[in-house]
DNA sequence: ATACGAAGGTCAAAGAAAGTCAAAGTCAAG
DNA sequence: CTTGACTTTGACTTTCTTTGACCTTCGTAT
């Protein structure tokens, strides 16, 4: 059932989870050696699901020895929440930004469990669908801004 | 004969009574194929009969490795928010009510006062700014049963 | 310096689900 | 027999994943 994409996020997070560090190097081709896709798949996850939003930072270097870098960011509070309201979030959001940087703001402490669910519920397709569809990232871009404003 | 509606409902129905947990896992085309009709036939069933007013949320994904996953919610351990969603909501709802319900919620500890925080935002004014004033109270009531719904 | 091989990056097309919407069908109540 | 609520269907849309062809960067042996 689950797709290919989840399981090598699921492998990236075990290695994240039982290092010492913040970050991990891990080798792109190996990698997708391993789990039989195209190199370019590991791109695609790391794009969808260690990017920014969700509070990670990569980097990487080609060559010879080459080598991408996975770095969990650990921010402190106020000023994240600052930030994610006046640059991260924008004029409009989609569901699945809305839900990465939700989580990423739980991973931080900064909200419980019950709040992400709160807030990911009130910015899911099924509580706004009845709004014309063009104008759902807008008004989710303003829920979660308003929502974000009572922690800071 | 009752309808197809009713059979694939009840269908539902039994995979839910047998599961271990309170949420399952389907697949839309495949169970469309199963009872040879179209695929929006089960999305039919689902807003009508398995959406919050029966206590029910679901979430979806697309693409490879889709599901629709639909979740029962307890809301026999919690009378007062069944009760709050069946019958006081209903398919309106102004901020002024919406925000002395929600304020009744923290009166009777069950949620706390960040919770009414995030919540009373969600429903303001302010957030919903950009939606069509006549939609606004529609909006309103599902993105009330849709938070409350996880508090059961 | 240069060329070559060993990384990693990008992008677009194809594939795999699920969602939407409105038209057409059904059926019971008045 | 008409009306209105509920159901069924299908054409079209959107989202998410997978793959592959082609590009860029870096280290190193000559």
């Amino acid at each position: 059932m689950a797709n290919l994409s989840d399981v090598i996020e699921n492998y990236i997070n075990d290695i994240m989870a039982h290092a010492d560090k913040d970050s991990i190097d891990i080798q792109r081709n190996i990698l997708a050696q391993q789990f039989k896709c195209a190199p370019s798949q590991i791109n695609y996850v790391l794009t969808t699901r260690f990017n920014n939003d969700r509070g990670y930072v990569v980097e990487s270097r080609r060559g010879g020895g080459g080598y991408v870098r996975i770095c969990k960011m650990n921010v402190d509070g106020n000023r994240h929440i600052e930030t994610i309201i006046k640059d991260t979030i924008g004029d409009s959001l989609t569901r699945t930004r809305a839900e990465s940087i939700i989580s990423s703001l739980m991973d931080n402490n900064i909200i419980n469990e019950r709040e992400k669910h709160i807030m990911t519920r009130a910015l899911s397709d099924r509580s706004l669908q009845k709004i014309f569809h063009g104008d759902r990232n807008t008004i989710r871009a303003d829920l979660l801004k308003e929502m974000l404003l009572i922690l800071v």
